[in-house]
Order: C-alpha cells, then structure tokens, then sequence
DNA sequence: AATGAATGAGGGTTCATTCAT
DNA sequence: TATGAATGAACCCTCATTCAT
C-alpha cells in the first residue's frame, strides 16, 4: 500500500492518522498502537519517526493549527469579498462546525496548551489569526478581540451544547460590534 | 486529620482532591493514586467511595460546577447592584481568573463532556447560567446569548495564551451588547 | 425479610446461597460479595458466621453433598423396588441431570478435592453412596466398582457435552454389569 | 535459557509454563504473573504473546489435550497389538495416572468447558477420541460408550480419592463390555 | 451479636519505549 | 532504514479480611 520508499510519505501519513485519532478519542486516550493502526503502518515506525508520544501529537496539532489557519486565511477572503458580514460570519461558523471532530480537536488543543508548553504557540496562532481577521471589520483593535472571542465563544457553546449554532446570538453579537463605517464604507 | 469515621467527610475529601488534581493535570490524566495520594487516603478508598473512576470524576466535576454555579450568582447580584455593568463584568472575570486551575477545570469538563454524554447535563448547567445572567442585561435573548459567549470567549482565550484578562476587549464587547435602555434606565 | 433473631436461619441462608452461587459460577469465582447480594444478607455476615471464604466454601459443597447423598438413598430405594434395573438407572441419571448446575457443582466439588485435602472426606462420601449402592446389583464388589464408575462417566460425559444423556450407552453397560441372577432373584 | 529472539520457542515455553501450572493449582486460580515466573519470562511476554488471560489458558489447554491425543493413539495401537484387552486397560490407565497433575488437568478442562464455550471443542476432542477407540473393541457402538464412561469414571474416581487405579473393577468392567466375539476373533 | 467502613495485596491489561535484527 | 519483539511500570478494579462501632 504505502509506497516503499517515501519516508516523507509516511511520515505524513503517521501525522495525519494522528490527527484523525485526536480528533475522535482525545489527546489523552491517543497511543501508538491506535494511531498505527490507522495510519497503517508498523507499530514501530511511529516510535521511528517520532521518538516520543509527545513529539507526535505535537506534529499533530501542529498540523492540525495549520489546517485552521489555512481555513482562517478562506474565511478573510470570503468576508472581505462579502457585504453581509454578519451572515458571512454565521455561514463560516456553521462550516467551520461541519466537521464536529476536528473544531473539537482546536479546542482541545487550545487546552492542552495551557499545561504543554510547547503547544503555547501552536495555540496561540489560531487566537492570533482569528483576532486579526476580526479587527479588520470593527473600529479599532478592542472591539476585533471582542468580536474574536464572540466568535470562539459561540463555537465552544455549540460544541458542547451538541445543539446547531446559535446563528441569533453570532448574527446579534457580530452586528453589535461591527463598526457601522467600515461596512458602509466598503459598499 | 480526617477522623477515622466520617464517611461523608471522607468521601468529600476524595472529590475535592479530584477537583484540585483533574485542574492540575486534566481529565485524561487523572489517576485514582494520584488522587489517593492528594487527598491522604489509601487507594483502597477511592474505589470504595466510587465504584469506577469515571463515577469519581463526575462527581469531582459536578462538585467544580457546583462551585461555578455559586460563583454565577453572587455575579448576577454584583451585576445588578452595579451602575457599570461593563466594569463589573471585567471585574467577576478577574475575579473568575484569579483561581486559574479551577477555571481551566470547567472548561475542560466542557470540552469532555462533548465525548462523556454524562458530562453533558454538569456542563450545561454552565452555559444556561451564564446566559441566564446576561439575558437580563441586553434587549433580547440573541444579544443575551452573544453576551454569553463573548465572556466565554475571554475567558477562554486569557486561560490558552495564559496573558492577563483581555479588559478592553471584554469591556468594549459587554458596552456593545448592553441594551442601552436597560443602562439607561437603572441610572 | 430475614428474621432478626435467628442466627441458625441466618447461617443457613448463606450457605444456601453459596451452594447456588458455586453452581453457577464455580468454585474459583465465588466471592464474598456475591454470597452476601445472593442471600441479602451485609457482607459483614458472611464473615462474621464463617470466618473464612475457604469455611464458608467448605460448608457450601458439605451442604451440597448432603444433598446428593438424600439423592442416592432415593436412588437406592427405586432401584431396590425396580425390576428393570438399567431403565431406572436411566431414569435416575436423567433426573439428576435435570439440575445441571446443581450436578456441575458436584463434580467440580471432587476435583477441587483433589487439591484441597479438607474437601476429600466430602467428595469421598458421594463416591462411596454411589459404590455402596451399585454393589447391590453385581454379582461382586469389582463388578459393583466399575458399574458405579460407569454411572459416574455417563454423568460427566453428559455434562461435559452438553448432550442429552447417553441413555444407550449407560443402559448397555448396566446390563453388561448387573448380575443376572440378583435381578433374577427379585422376580 | 531460550535465545533471545525465538518467538516461537518463547509462545511455546509459556504455554507450557500455563500447562504445568494449571495442573498444580488449577484452573481458576492460574494469573498471568505466575505463569510468567514459572516460564521464567517477564510478565509482559504473557501478554504480549497472548492478549488475554482466556486466550493463554485456552492454549494451554489445547495443547495438553494435543498431548492427550498422542496419548490415546498410543493406547489405541497396544490395545489392538494385545490379546489381553482388559489388561492393557489396566495398563493403561495406570500409565496415565503416573502423571497425576497432568491428568487432572484434563478433567478440569472438562469441567471448564461446562462453562467456557470457546473451551467445548478442546474437552469433545478427548472424549470423542476414547469413546472412538473403545468402541472397536465392543460389539457396538452404544457398549463402546459405556466402556469409554467406564474409563472415563474409573479415571475419575482414581483422582479423587487419591487411591490407586480400582484395577479391579476396571477390569471386570472391560470384560463385560468387551466383546467376545472380537477378543475371540483375534486370538 | 452484627455490620458498614476501610485497606492493601494482587489481578488482568495497556502501553511507551527500547532494541536486536 | 525499518520493524517486530520485548519489557516493566502503571493503570483500574476486585476482594478477602480486619475492625470500630
């Protein structure tokens, strides 16, 4: 299956299965033997490419961020390019929430942080890149962390809840703190 | 210090020192020695008081939302008995986030609850609180809900990136979605 | 339920229960806790009237063979008034097949025997009755020997296969074995 | 002892090492840990080799009844190389009570086997293998059960009482059931 | 006399990690 | 380079037994 001669390949491989595990048991029941197994590889491959668990999961969530960044740069664009910013915000929210598993997994990686130095980065670029987007479409800096952490806060209640976004609450919050100007501005 | 027979005494030391150990290491990392060890009894009798750990952890994580709970009402009365809502808010979550292991606790009972269907209820009793309380500060239920998550969100965001509380943020965020009339009409 | 001054009845229960638990689980997965749920009585009881799980194991496979032994004597009797000897040792064995559990736990009983010396004078008395009774019907004890070991292999084989009972079988070697003459001579 | 790197071999020492232990404490009281120190294996191998308790034991016992096996098709050729049928029974049997512990062993198996399904193939083997080569030496089949019941109980009964082999009911036993006509046919 | 509380040993099992090949 | 074998620590949980009440 997995091409002979592709230690790339197969690291890539090992990193995604990772991801793919992460996402669905959590970053404290993920293992080697369970991540192997789904990437299809030998047990020992994942201990040869990462010396230790820790290393995985952080390439893993390293991964993970950059998939979530890529996806913040696509959500720039589609607002900038949109004239409903607040329904723009709900469709991209209810995107985002589309594959459960893996906003579950940002989530948990942001937590993670707070205990595994080494995932502080990691996590920070996601805040990093959400708040930057968000400033772009309020008057000035405190009003984009406000909308930013709207933003994530409504995400996490979905999460948990398990219920449908609150699209009222994003569209409400998200029109409270755009700054009237700039929308118009750009018509 | 414990006396030798005090069952209900011993069982809440167990709890408590579950609360205290799940917010330093985590759900997923949460052992009954570890726990044993913290609350100075043998390891005989966490198992005694709670048949598997998964009872244990529940029950340590309804003691932790108990414990929230409280906290959102004396919110609710400061906040009514304020004539700066906006301020108040950024003082509870200073006052949220002195106690940062117990906070970073309640989210992640949050987020396991999205895997543990019977975390579910505990973590919900969060959220409705939270936005209970703000729905009586804003003009409707949406604007409620979008206060809700923006302090969710603050919250979060100071526990990953470990920085101070985002007062600015919170501050402009909670003057935008304050109904003004409300604001008004208590002056 | 049970009385509260009755301390024979008490002791009775559990051994009782133990009887039934033993059979049903056998002898290496009986537990103190599952004696004391079986019989509803506290926990505390089962050690309190036997001060050991190997006492409380010991007085169950007693209890057990006195059972059996009021079997054999019954057995004894129809065999006596019976003139079709191998039909009613068919019979017999049928009926006593008809408790399986009941019948398991016996024979488990004469292996444990084999390694707990306590239990040999227990096992040995089924042994004997069953001997005792076969040599009324052969011409000799040696004949009276093999008919009883071959009783006892039809049982077990039947146990063991989980078949019907090889009525065929042990009616042919019944009649092989019992003497013609005493069978004869009771016409 | 065994080389560093034989799989096999060490699959096979620990089996062997279950077998062994098995027949000295019995079925219900065999762990991993003592297995592992009567192999002389640390006792992760135990689990490495086999994932569960229920799977070594079921090996174990596999292979003591390959071994039985052998055993009856040993007995199988003497018993027709003989002009003495009831003495090679005696033979026999006594030979196979040489090795008490392995002996009990397969009567615990068969017991186990009452209440292990997975275990029902391994007990049928031997049974079907006595009741096979006693039936050629009777005049049919149902007398070549009664004689395999009749090894079978005589057997039983000698691991029991810790007696000698009953060598006289036994052979009085295979005399009534063998039959003339093939004992006669081969002289 | 009777019992719930308490405990520590030990059981099955999982797993990160190491290492010979 | 790559991997299956191997290992021991640690985990959760069960339980016989002891003991204060």
């Amino acid at each position: 299956m997995s091409p002979r001669r592709d230690p790339e390949g197969r690291r890539r491989a090992i990193v995604h299965a990772a991801v793919v595990e992460i996402a669905e048991v959590g970053i404290g029941q993920v293992t080697h033997r369970r991540i192997a197994a789904r990437a299809g590889v030998p047990l020992g491959s994942t201990t040869y490419y990462f010396p230790t668990l820790d290393d995985l999961v952080s390439a893993a969530l390293r991964e993970a961020t950059e998939t979530a960044r890529a996806q913040l740069e696509a959500w720039a664009d589609e607002l900038l390019a949109s004239d409903d910013i607040a329904g723009t915000f709900v469709d991209l929210a209810r995107g985002y929430l589309a594959d459960r598993e893996q906003a579950l997994l940002e989530y948990e990686l942001c937590l993670a942080a707070t205990r595994t130095p080494q995932l502080r980065p990691v996590a920070q670029l996601w805040m990093d890149g959400l708040r930057g987007i968000c400033a772009r479409f309020t008057g000035g800096p405190e009003r984009g962390f406000a909308l930013a952490a709207l933003v994530d806060g409504v995400l996490l209640e979905a999460l948990v809840t398990g219920d449908e976004l609150d699209a009222g609450g994003l569209r409400a919050g998200v029109e409270a703190l755009v700054s009237r100007r700039t929308a118009a501005g750009r018509t």
